[in-house]
DNA sequence: GTACATTTGTTGCAGATGCAACTAATAATT
DNA sequence: AATTATTAGTTGCATCTGCAACAAATGTAC
């Protein structure tokens, strides 16, 4: 590939990201759901299935156990969820949402979905698929290199 | 589309992202050179002209003013730039970069060209160019909604 | 079964981020 | 010309990030 070309890769990548993100922001906050981008994307895995411990959300979020702690301390602090002490590995706490955190999943997930939508407008089915795939790609390329 | 594939669209970007940042760091660490890839981004701009006002820097890096402010001390800091008066526009500065900034261009590049050969590593010439004005449509709907 | 190693989560440190409030300087209105 | 925007840059606050060092609990090896 022309030389030129791969330099601003990072660029295009990083404001497509970016872009995406500030609008997540707008959108929560339009819609008074209390979470932020990062909050959010932590939620979003605790609703799919509670219980994790902590070092398989910092896996699936592609962050530091540091990083996972302090966000959880927020989420905790604000209510959202509680830390129980596992009894089986007392390493471990599993993380259970209450009530409030439970109550915000369907508000925000419509969040997510409208600006996914704003993202994709103007492309085709066939041609989001294939943006899906490319970042995938990317995505393993990072993981197995 | 399916609204179950809307979902996770915020998540695929975020990791592909996340991984490229953090590839990018992993590799100006190993060429030993001190900057950030956040640093990198600003550097960037400044190497392709330099005496841009701050505002311009944080239009084109899609961050606010403070953030580039703050960015800007660390590299004025660590010697890579100066921040130098404006007589025609005395609310201003003229950014210009010292010989030790202008020094790190070639090899910060050649970091940057091996993480986008990583990212793209399996696809061809066409499947990348796709790839590329995927990105370009994104930003597109976000930059004018 | 004791010593060593690994794993889980936390804290300290330096770097970023956005938003809102602020100062200083320039532009626009009247 | 004097008042009123507007603009450029900075600072305070809350959030988030990775890395490295650490404690406590668990696993392994001898």
């Amino acid at each position: 590939m022309n030389p030129f070309q791969l330099i601003p890769f990072g660029k295009v990548m990083g404001s497509a990201h970016t872009l995406l993100v500030k609008n997540l922001a707008h959108q929560l906050k339009q819609a008074g759901v209390p979470l932020t981008p990062d909050q959010y994307r932590v939620m979003m895995i605790l609703w799919e299935g509670d219980s994790l411990p902590q070092c398989k959300l910092a896996e699936s979020l592609e962050r530091d156990r540091a990083s996972v702690t302090r966000i959880l301390d927020t989420l905790e602090r604000d209510g959202l969820l509680v830390r129980v002490s596992n009894a089986a590995d007392r390493r471990m706490f599993s993380i259970e949402l209450t009530e409030l955190g439970r109550s915000l999943r369907l508000k925000a997930i419509q969040c997510s979905m409208a600006v996914t939508q704003t993202a994709l407008r103007g492309l085709t089915e066939e041609e989001a698929a294939i943006g899906f795939r490319f970042l995938h790609h990317i995505i393993k390329n990072f993981k197995q290199p």
